[in-house]
DNA sequence: CAGTGGTCTAGACCACTGG
DNA sequence: CAGTGGTCTAGACCACTGC
C-alpha cells in the first residue's frame, strides 16, 4: 500500500520514516507523537503495521507508550528512574533510597582532540572538542569521577556556568539546549589504579582499585556524540548488570 | 476462549501454559516446540495469539525462531556465540579471533554453605552445596579465576572429572546432565586486589587491579541456582556492556 | 511441494485517561 | 464521553526451509 520502494517489510520502512521525524525534530522531547491511526493515515498502511512499528521504537526507548494518552518521545529527564545510563548502585540502600548526587564541575575548557578521542567521536586529530572534568558525591563521600569530551560544534556555547546551573541529568541539558539526544550507548569496563590527582579528587589512595568505565553515547544513526571515562569508587557501590 | 481464569491478557496466559511445558521438559534443548498452529489448537486461541506469547518468549531468549524451520528451545550450546553470560572481550581481538579458553579446574569439593552463599541461593545456612574453581586461560595466559557454588541436591554426581571431561560451556553440561536452564542472571562488579593465592593463580602480582564480577544466574520462576565469583584480568581484555 | 515462521489487513472490542 | 493505546481474531499472502 505504501509507495516506498525498495524491500524490507512495510513496519521497517514506516519505523524508518518515523525516526526520520524524530530526528528531525518533528516532536520534541516529551511530546506526544501522533496517534497510531493518525500515522496509518499519513502513510497509508494499517494501524496495525505502524503499531509494529512504534513496538520497535519503544523496545529502543526512543519512545515511551502510554495507555490512554498516547505516545511520547523518550527524554532522559523526566525519565522515571534518572540517568538512565549510570548503572551505579549503592551496595546496600534499597532503591533511591540514596538522595541525588552532589555535582561538582572540576574543569570545563576547549581544545583540540587528540588521536583517541578524534576516534572515539568519529573526528579528525586536532578538531575542536570541549573537556569537561566533574565529580559526583554521594552524602559527601566523592563517589564518581567523570572526564568527558563532546565534539566542539554541536555544543557550541556549552559553558561550565552551563553546566553548574542545571538542574538533572546532563543529558537532559544536551537534549533541551544543544538538541542532541542520547539514544545508545557502549561502555568498557576494566579495574585500575588511579593517578594521584585522581585519587585526590576521590580522596582515596593511589593504591585503590578502582572501576574504569569508558562509554562512547551515540545520538541517532549511531553517530557518537560524547566520549566519557568514568572512575567509580566501588568499596560502598557497586556496577549491576542485568544478563538475560 | 480460552478457560484460563484471572485476569490478564490471553497471549500472557499462553505464554505462561508454554513456559510451564518448558519447565517441565516438555520439549528438551535445542528441539523444536509445537508450531504456532498446533499451539493455537491446542489452547483454543488464534495462531495471532500464540504468536505474540512466544516473540516475549523469543525475547526473553527461552526460544529460539527460525523461518522456514520452526521454534527452538533455546540452549546455552548451540548458543550463535558461547558463553552466552560471558561479557570479558579482547581489547583488540575483533570478533572471536581469540581461540578458545583453556579451562583448568582448579579445586572442586562438596561443603556446607556460608551465610552469604546460602543467602544468595536461597538455601539455609550448612546446606550441602559443591563448591569449584577454576581457571580460564586465553593463549596461554590466565585470565580469569572464578569460585562458583551450586546447590547440592540439584547437582548430585556432579564431580570435578565430569567438569573437567566437559566440551563446551558449563551451563550446557548443566542442561545436559542435570536438567538444569540457566535463563537470566544478575551482576555485580567492583575494582578490587587479589589475595595472594588468587594473584598466583591468575599470575599477576597482588598489586594488580581486577575486575570482581559476582554473578547470580536463575532458572526459570527466578529460582537462584549458581553463584560466581569471578575475577577478571584488564590489562588484555575488558568488560564491554550495552546500555539501551 | 507442504510446512514453518513473518507480514499485512480490517474490524471488533477492552482498558485507561482526561475533560 | 471521545480518544488513546492494548488485545484478539480470521484470513490472505510472502519468504524461507527441506524433502
Amino acid at each position: 500500500m505504501s509507495s516506498t520502494p525498495s524491500f524490507s517489510p512495510l513496519y521497517q520502512q514506516i519505523k524508518a520514516l518515523i525516526l526520520q521525524s524524530l530526528q528531525a525534530g518533528e516532536w520534541k522531547p516529551a511530546e506526544p507523537i501522533p496517534s497510531e491511526m493518525e500515522l496509518a493515515a499519513r502513510f497509508h498502511v494499517s494501524q496495525g503495521t505502524v503499531r509494529k512499528a512504534i513496538d520497535e521504537l519503544a523496545a529502543e526507548n526512543l519512545v515511551v507508550r502510554r495507555q490512554g494518552k498516547g505516545t511520547f518521545v523518550a527524554t532522559h529527564a523526566e525519565q522515571h528512574v534518572q540517568y538512565r545510563f549510570l548503572k551505579l548502585v549503592p551496595d546496600s540502600g534499597s532503591l533511591d533510597s540514596e538522595g541525588p548526587a552532589e555535582r561538582t564541575i572540576v574543569d570545563c575548557k576547549r581544545l583540540r582532540a587528540a588521536a583517541d578521542v578524534a576516534r572515539a567521536l568519529s573526528l579528525r586529530t586536532g578538531d575542536a572538542v570541549l573537556q569537561v572534568r566533574r565529580v559526583l558525591a554521594y552524602g559527601g563521600v566523592p563517589t564518581i569521577l567523570e572526564d568527558l569530551w563532546l565534539p566542539g560544534s554541536p555544543f557550541k556555547g556549552l559553558t561550565a556556568e552551563r553546566l553548574a546551573g542545571w538542574r538533572g541529568p546532563m543529558y537532559s541539558l544536551f537534549e533541551a539546549e544543544f538538541g542532541v539526544r542520547m539514544v545508545r550507548a557502549e561502555e568498557k569496563i576494566r579495574a585500575v589504579l588511579p593517578d594521584t590527582a585522581q585519587a585526590a579528587l576521590l580522596r582515596v589512595t593511589s593504591a585503590t582499585p578502582l572501576l574504569s568505565v569508558e562509554r562512547v553515547a551515540h545520538t541517532y544513526q549511531d553517530v557518537p556524540m560524547e566520549l566519557r571515562r568514568g572512575l567509580y569508587r566501588t568499596d560502598t557501590h557497586h556496577y549491576r548488570n542485568e544478563l538475560g
